[in-house]
RNA sequence: CGCGGGGUAGAGCAGCUUGGUAGCUCGUCAGGCUCAUAACCUGAAGGUCGUAGGUUCAAAUCCUACCCCCGCAACCA
């Protein structure tokens, strides 16, 4: 079982374009896998509680509860918009979770990994939140911002957390693909240097805060919000279910198969994901075997004002999705980016993307190769003509294209994968140019040479509507009708071999699958 | 001397691990084709690879120093 997580999204206002991102590149290689014939479990979903959402609450008016339940109806919506295939959906109300953050904590505290500790210091009644000498300005005073600051002193639940680092320290120098890409965990591993010896506070006292899970031997505290995040990835996968439980199987899971993928942010890799959650985990007991491998993904940084002028600044991924289509978004934003890296976002570039890679290269591929195969043969598809060294070439570079695409995937780099396929429709079309089938239909003599071009790129087209399919399943399932090919939704990776379109094939009728983004003139 | 990323044609990027004619996309210019979504194909112009040193027969690529831009620095999700 390949499984997949994303970061779960803070429910304190609406989704932008990043939340979008990481969830699209979720969904890209979660559908990867279904086509490799991998099974797969992909789990997504919205982080409920903390202080910022009841704050929030509070300057609304409503109840933590029903604030979190409307912004979640917004996330929902728009994975349905973007076409989002999730088989599990995690929110930290649930009681489900609940129970087993619950569990957790009693469990850890029963084995001694929890202690009870008294803590002073500067606390600002404004911000809520305790400061640190961080906080003073050059005078060694705490600004304005703060508003009242007093000195108070609190109990606190914390986890051992320091007791578990350098078993972390050596869990990440020994496993290359514990943190992904390298220069990700080099961050991870100096800032993990700087910073042992602390250890978690994980409780918040109730006059301070009433909105998360409370302890479960303690009810004058709940749970810091991080903590009882982070157990998302575990416990919507049944992990210690009560009997009856209508949650998945854990083992089968988490455990069957390799290790499972938490695609995150660059920003809550240190220290959340990268020292809590992998410390939480080995103190739960998990081997180094069953660790997770942290994907770490870049931001898309917004451009500036001259944008809005002509095109509008819409940063907004539901609106960018009704104006420019669900494809050309899902397709920018795994293509545009190298996976992990840093991106500007530029709506210009997603429509040039949108326009040439799609509408004029492979589009345009697909139409002039059945609309040529239904004027020139009769839509019937020949594979009995003798090859010439261009055929060979084509079919050549079909494999190469596939192979790259395989190996650029597996490693979770969508762009290159894609910049594979287009290589190899630019090939294609390439191929025509040369060939001439426009040419060649001009006398009878030579129509079984005329055939074998055609199946040469409907054959083509058929394969790159499978490899596209992770990113575009709609258009892809629109390509694969358009050819009449049958097995599409059950083909995986290996069923790639050449000959998918079989002697006699009747294919159907051209019509655009991606129609060019005309670019309005505004002044 | 906090940590990390980046500085490559007009724009956006790849290449750097494993040194060896500097590559891709868009844009520009000039041709060709007509099956196709004013799409496709061919060719051309355009770069002191941040700066200065060093290693080497050879450096965008390795080493040293420096300059500039961006993010992050734990209880804040």
């Amino acid at each position: 079982m390949f499984y997949l997580t994303t970061a779960i999204d803070y429910t304190n206002g609406s989704p932008h374009i990043g939340h979008a991102y990481e969830k699209v590149l979720a969904d890209v290689i979660a559908r990867y896998h279904r086509l490799r014939g991998d099974e797969t479990f992909f789990l997504t979903g919205v982080d409920q509680h903390g202080q910022k959402v009841q704050q929030t609450a509070e300057k609304e008016g409503v109840h933590p509860a029903t604030f979190v339940k409307r912004t979640t109806k917004k996330f929902i919506k728009l994975w349905e918009t973007l076409g989002l295939e999730y088989d599990g959906w995690a929110e930290t109300t649930d009681d489900r979770h609940k129970a087993c953050v619950q569990g957790i904590l009693s469990r850890l505290e029963k084995e001694g990994q929890l202690y009870k500790k008294a803590h002073s210091g500067h606390y600002s009644v404004r911000q809520e939140q305790f400061l640190s000498d961080k906080d003073r300005d050059e005078n060694g005073k705490f600004g304005e911002e703060w508003g009242e600051v007093v000195l108070i002193e609190e109990e606190n639940w914390y986890f051992k957390l320091s007791e578990h680092t350098e078993w972390l320290q050596g869990f990440l120098d020994s496993t290359p693909e514990s943190v992904l890409p390298a220069f990700r965990k080099n961050e991870l591993l100096k800032a993990l240097e700087r910073n042992s010896g602390t250890d978690l506070c994980i409780s918040r006292p109730k006059e301070r805060l009433r909105w998360g899970i409370e302890f479960p031997f303690d009810p004058d505290f709940v749970t810091y919000v991080w903590f009882d995040a982070l157990i998302n990835y575990v416990s919507f996968v049944g992990y210690e279910k009560p009997e009856g439980s209508d949650l998945p199987d854990f083992d089968s899971i988490w455990k069957a198969g390799g290790r499972p993928v938490h695609i995150i942010g660059k920003d809550i890799l240190v220290p959340a994901h990268g020292i809590y959650w992998l410390c939480m985990l080995h103190a739960m007991g998990f081997s180094d075997e069953e660790m997770p491998s942290l994907l770490v993904h870049g931001w898309w940084n917004i451009k500036g004002e001259k944008m809005s002028k002509s095109l509008g600044n819409i940063v907004d991924p539901a609106e960018l999705a009704e104006k420019f289509g669900v494809d050309a978004l899902r397709y920018y934003l795994v293509r545009d980016i190298a996976t992990g890296k840093d991106s500007d976002f530029d709506l210009e570039r997603l429509i040039m993307l949108f326009n040439t890679e799609l509408a004029n290269e492979l589009g345009n591929l697909c139409n002039r190769a059945l609309n040529m195969s239904q004027r020139f043969i009769g839509g019937i598809i020949s594979t009995t003509g003798e090859l010439t060294e261009d055929d060979k070439a084509l079919q050549q570079s079909l494999a190469d294209c596939t192979a790259t695409y395989h190996v650029a995937m597996d490693h979770f780099d969508c762009d290159k994968a894609l910049e594979a396929v287009n290589r190899h429709v630019t090939h294609c079309n390439q191929y025509a140019e040369r060939m001439k089938p426009w040419e060649l239909n001009k006398d009878t003599e030579n129509t079984e040479r005329l055939q074998t071009v055609l199946q040469h790129l409907c054959e083509s087209v058929a394969h790159c509507a499978v490899l596209l399919s992770p990113v575009l399943p709609e258009a892809s399932a629109k390509l694969a009708s358009q050819l009449k090919l049958e097995s599409f939704e059950k083909l995986t990776l290996d069923d790639l071999k050449w000959g998918l379109l079989a002697d006699g094939h009747s294919i159907g009728k051209p019509k655009p699958v991606f129609p060019r983004i005309q670019i309005e003139e505004v002044d």
